[in-house]
RNA sequence: GCUCGGAUGGUGGAAUUGGUAGACACGUUGGACUUAAAAUCCAAUGACCAUUGCGGUCGUGCGGGUUCAAGUCCCGCUCCGAGUACCA
């Protein structure tokens, strides 16, 4: 009887299925493990061979961990809004509500054939009202918090209410806005509704505020930077400026230190962490201000270097800055003006692609130094970023390598502050060992000492103070787009005002195009109908309608991010319709014990989740601060790609061996599909393939056509995609999961190739052999011989550690050994198969629980207890030792017996540790190797 | 530039964390079974020398070091990958 893998995976997932086997308990008695992959968004191409890769190990871990007695948790969902389905919205006017279901019943119909044990009675989508509701509902938390400082924490907007009018806001201290002014309270109480609200929006976790985007007209919307290339839109070609937009934004930044001091606290891979580290970009340094002479104004500047304060020559400050306006001198107006207009233009990207060059302009105004009074000109550099620190540099050209090649390229004066130190030819940047000389009260200091008395200094004066910098901004939260969560605000009188909680959620509106305006409008202001009515409110058109009063909607959509920051919560309780958690579900699950997903999350979805999290957590909503553990981060499965190539500007193509090293030729991708395992392409169905190649020429060598190969990221433009199906088709599910496990470790990257694949599948045929001879099962109940058990037992141990240790690959190995050693010793002991086939399951599911079956078990496989490696089978009989034996052994030893051996004596005594032992110090243990010499480990 | 990884046979990768390097698998070669093929099984397979039998030498990117013992630890390089980039 073969082993005829479709019919038995085929049978055992209907099986799963109809018996809802994997259905998590909402409450249980066994200890709750919680395990989470990154949910997929749902694209058009369906599965590739990389996507399961996480997947396949998730789902070992979660088998075993049912296996060990665990109640599991392993859920499975969509992150459905974005891009992707928007764009083929546009492009055929399909609904993406219509394209999105379509992928997903594809994705359903892969995951389930490779016969993952998802609970999918959880499932969520995040495209779906029932989700969004509560998408939208922590927005309108988040709208409705503030940070405060003090005690570390969100905390309700209505509370600083309060204090604004007991004390205005000049002893609060909490993350607001940088332009905030200062009031007392006799000042609030005198502000108008209006100005008291647009005052608290600098105070709010979400908040809307003007901000310099990357704007396309052509296409109507606002662009993210890797949008743009060339300073052209990436779509198109189109002019891409700057410019000043209403955004919603999140004040990530309120959680910088927390973010970076919980990353202590969760097991997740050292360079993810620094990764989050990097992004969140903390510096020490100091505030210094600056009076602006002949102004009342001053500027405040950071640096992490305020023991070179005496080096100043110059100030700049960004071309983004309003303060440019009020401090230009009239002399210098035309000049700053033209400055300004060429900076503009330049797109981010330029501006980054171009550090050789030097520009700025002098604003024909000074500041005055904070200990010397000396006169300080104020220069315009776009060197300067608008959006870190506060968008102004203190320049001290012999201490920075910028401010020293701006101060060479404008000719400006250049201090030597340090001792010893020639700064001819550039900036002296070791802190570390400079000596600061010429500097007044911080002469022949050292760096640390200066720093602290120069800011307590400053601080004694008032005009500066020991500070921290983040380089993590605040998060654009507005997009101009369909395909997304509506954001739950409405205007009245131009200000933001949040929907209640009876009006969510707010539903994604019926639109007739999808497309953004020129003028910057979004697609939602195409909405012909909204979707609810609530008593005397409704939503019409774009606008909430109150007993007669009318109010435009907010029409902006959420990121992607936004649903993908809390959707983990969702799973523990998917269908409470009173909370987006309930608070017993959110008690007995409290956070993932282990997720996995792709590092390339690092500083988006992982970051903002943590985000979200920590703030949930503030507010009482969620029991813990962290919510994932341990994290995995799986490598990627590579593409590997496959080219022709062309002689340029005609349509003849040269097979691979032809071309000569000179020649230049245009590489082209063409389906990897149409070639075989040794990269001959099928010419014939090239030509069907696309249009271009219909009537090509194909210079063949030897008959055949063959092409280059490049090892790329795995994705349909690149026409490099593997699906499972053929895979799953051919060899089976087992398989392919088997096989996508020992390709090597889970977190290394890697590039598909099937050559390996018959040794896994191989390897499964032998394991049924092992219980079959012709038509019938084979199993004796016989006892099993030491070997047999030795063999057993072994292969326990080590399956279980590294399955423990995330190391699959070498688990299919252990395998792959324990069945070759059973069928050379002939076993037929169900002693040793049932234990065994326990041992497989996790790994090829379907194989393992049919042959369980077999075996005659009532029940099925899945949640029966895995086995327990017993030592005493393990030890190895030492009796006959030491002179020769095989493998290696590691025990405790007498040394009497060793030294009375004259073969190894001599060896032995060439080791220092030996004549230690011989001077009293005692050994643990000793490694004898055979021939050489004997190893004591203390 | 900075930060973090990595480099082991023809290939993917093992190596109990300092203890017989190359497990397991692919590939290759030879053999068995077969009219033949497929399937299956067996043997060899790091390199070089010796192969009449044993055997010997070198070997984990390069150069040093620590150690009785280094793929593993330390110092200095080379190359590759990832992230980030005028962050004051």
């Amino acid at each position: 009887m073969v082993y005829d893998f479709n019919n038995i995976e085929k049978k055992w997932q209907a099986r799963w299925a109809k018996n809802k086997t994997f259905k998590a308990d909402s409450y249980s008695k066994k200890p709750k493990y919680y395990i989470l992959d990154m949910f997929p968004y749902p694209s058009g191409s369906g599965l590739h061979v990389g996507h399961p890769l996480g997947y396949i190990a998730s789902d070992i871990y979660s088998r075993y961990k049912r296996h060990k007695g665990f109640n599991v948790l392993h859920p499975q969902g969509y992150d459905s809004f974005g891009l992707p389905a928007e764009q083929y919205a546009i492009q055929t006017g399909q609904h993406p509500a219509k394209t999105t279901q379509e992928n997903i019943n594809r994705y359903r119909q892969q995951l389930d054939q490779m016969g993952f044990s998802f609970d999918w009675s959880r499932e969520v989508r995040t495209s779906e009202p029932d989700f969004y509701k509560w998408t939208q509902w922590i927005f309108l938390l988040l709208f409705d918090h503030y940070y405060c400082n003090i005690s570390n924490m969100a905390k309700p907007v209505r509370e600083l209410i309060e204090h604004f009018e007991k004390n205005g806001n000049e002893s609060l201290d909490a993350v607001c806005s940088f332009d905030t002014p200062q009031f007392t309270y006799v000042e609030w109480s005198g502000f108008s509704e209006n100005e008291q609200q647009d005052l608290l929006l600098n105070y709010r976790l979400a908040y809307l505020s003007e901000t310099e985007v990357n704007w396309c007209a052509d296409l109507g919307t606002v662009l993210a930077n890797d949008e743009i290339i060339n300073g052209v839109s990436d779509r198109g070609g189109y002019q891409v400026t700057k410019k000043k937009m209403k955004q919603w934004s999140m004040r990530i930044g309120a959680y910088a230190e927390r973010l970076l001091k919980g990353l202590e606290k969760i097991d997740w891979p050292e360079s993810l962490k620094e990764m989050q580290r990097n992004w969140i970009g903390k510096s020490i340094g100091a505030k210094v201000l600056f009076q602006i002479e002949g102004y009342e104004k001053k500027i405040e500047v950071f640096t992490t270097r305020p023991d070179t304060i005496f080096g100043v020559t110059f100030m700049t400050i960004a071309p983004e800055l309003d303060l440019v306006q009020e401090i230009t001198h009239p002399d210098q107006k035309e000049a700053v003006t033209a400055y300004i207009d060429e900076t503009q233009k330049r797109t981010q990207r330029e501006r980054m692609a171009d550090i050789e060059s030097c520009t700025g302009v002098f604003t024909g105004s000074y500041v005055l130094h904070p200990f010397t009074q000396e006169r300080i000109p104020i220069w315009i550099g776009d060197y300067v970023l608008a959006d870190y620190g506060t968008g102004a540099v203190m320049a001290v050209p012999c201490g920075d390598q910028r401010d020293f090649d701006f101060a060479k390229h404008f000719d400006i004066p250049i201090k030597n502050i340090f001792k010893n130190v020639s700064i001819e030819k550039k900036a002296f940047t070791d802190k570390e060992i400079s000596v600061i000389d010429n500097s007044d009260f911080l002469s022949g200091l050292s760096y640390e000492k200066a720093i602290k008395i120069v800011i307590q200094k400053l601080e004694l004066q008032g005009s500066g103070e020991g500070t921290i910098n983040y380089r993590l901004r605040d998060a654009i939260f507005s997009r101009q787009r369909y395909w997304g969560e509506p954001i739950p605000i409405y205007y009245k009188d131009k200000l933001p005002q949040p929907l209640k909680l009876k009006h969510l959620p707010l539903d994604l509106p019926e639109v007739e195009n999808y497309l953004p305006t020129a003028e910057g409008y979004p697609p939602l202001g195409n909405a012909v109908t909204w979707a609810w009515d609530t008593q005397k409110e409704k939503v019409v058109e774009n606008k909430l309608i109150d007993n007669q009063t009318i109010f435009p909607l907010e029409l902006n959509t959420m990121p992607g991010w936004a649903g993908s920051s809390w959707y983990f919560y969702r799973y523990m309780d998917a269908q409470n319709s009173d909370a987006f958690v309930g608070n017993k579900a959110a008690q007995y699950w409290r956070e993932v014990d282990l997720y996995l997903g792709g590092s390339e999350h690092a500083t988006g979805h992982l970051l903002y989740s943590r985000f979200w999290q920590k703030f949930l957590f503030d507010i009482n909503l969620l029991p813990v601060e962290e919510y994932a553990k341990k994290l995995i981060n799986q490598g990627m499965i590579l593409g590997n790609s496959a080219f022709v190539y062309r002689k340029p500007g005609t349509q003849s193509y040269i097979s691979k061996e032809l071309i000569h090293e000179s020649e230049k030729l245009e590489p082209i991708r063409v389906d990897v599909n149409l070639v075989n395992s040794s990269d001959e392409l099928d010419v014939e169905s090239v030509r069907k393939w696309q249009p271009q190649f219909e009537n090509a020429d194909f210079k063949l060598n030897n008959g055949v056509f063959k092409v280059g190969r490049e090892v790329e990221k795995m994705s349909k433009s690149k026409y490099n995609v593997i699906n499972p199906d053929e895979i799953c088709e051919q060899y089976g599910a087992d398989t392919l999961r088997m096989y996508e496990m020992f390709l090597g470790p889970i977190e290394q990257s890697k590039p598909w190739n099937t050559s390996g694949i018959s040794g896994v599948h191989n390897f499964l045929k032998k394991y049924w052999r092992l219980f079959h001879e012709g038509n019938d099962i084979i199993v004796k109940d016989e006892q099993p011989s030491k070997k047999e058990l030795k063999i057993l037992h072994e292969t326990i141990k080590k399956i279980t550690y590294d399955i423990e240790h995330f190391s699959f690959n070498t688990c299919v190995s252990g395998l792959m050994i324990c069945v070759n050693e059973l069928t050379a010793l002939n076993c037929h002991s169900r002693a040793i198969l049932s234990p065994l086939t326990l041992l497989l399951s996790p790994f090829a599911p379907h194989l393992a629980s049919e042959i369980w079956e077999k075996l005659g078990n009532q029940n099925t496989i899945d949640h029966v207890d895995f086995p327990v490696a017993n030592e005493s089978y393990l030890i190895e009989d030492t009796k006959n030792y030491p002179v020769s034996f095989n493998g290696k052994m590691r025990f405790t030893l007498e040394l009497s017996i060793d030294l009375d051996n004259s073969a190894i004596q001599e060896a032995v005594l060439q080791d220092k540790r030996v004549v230690d032992y011989l001077e009293g110090k005692t050994p643990k243990k000793w490694i004898i190797v055979p021939n050489k010499i004997i190893n004591i480990v203390y």
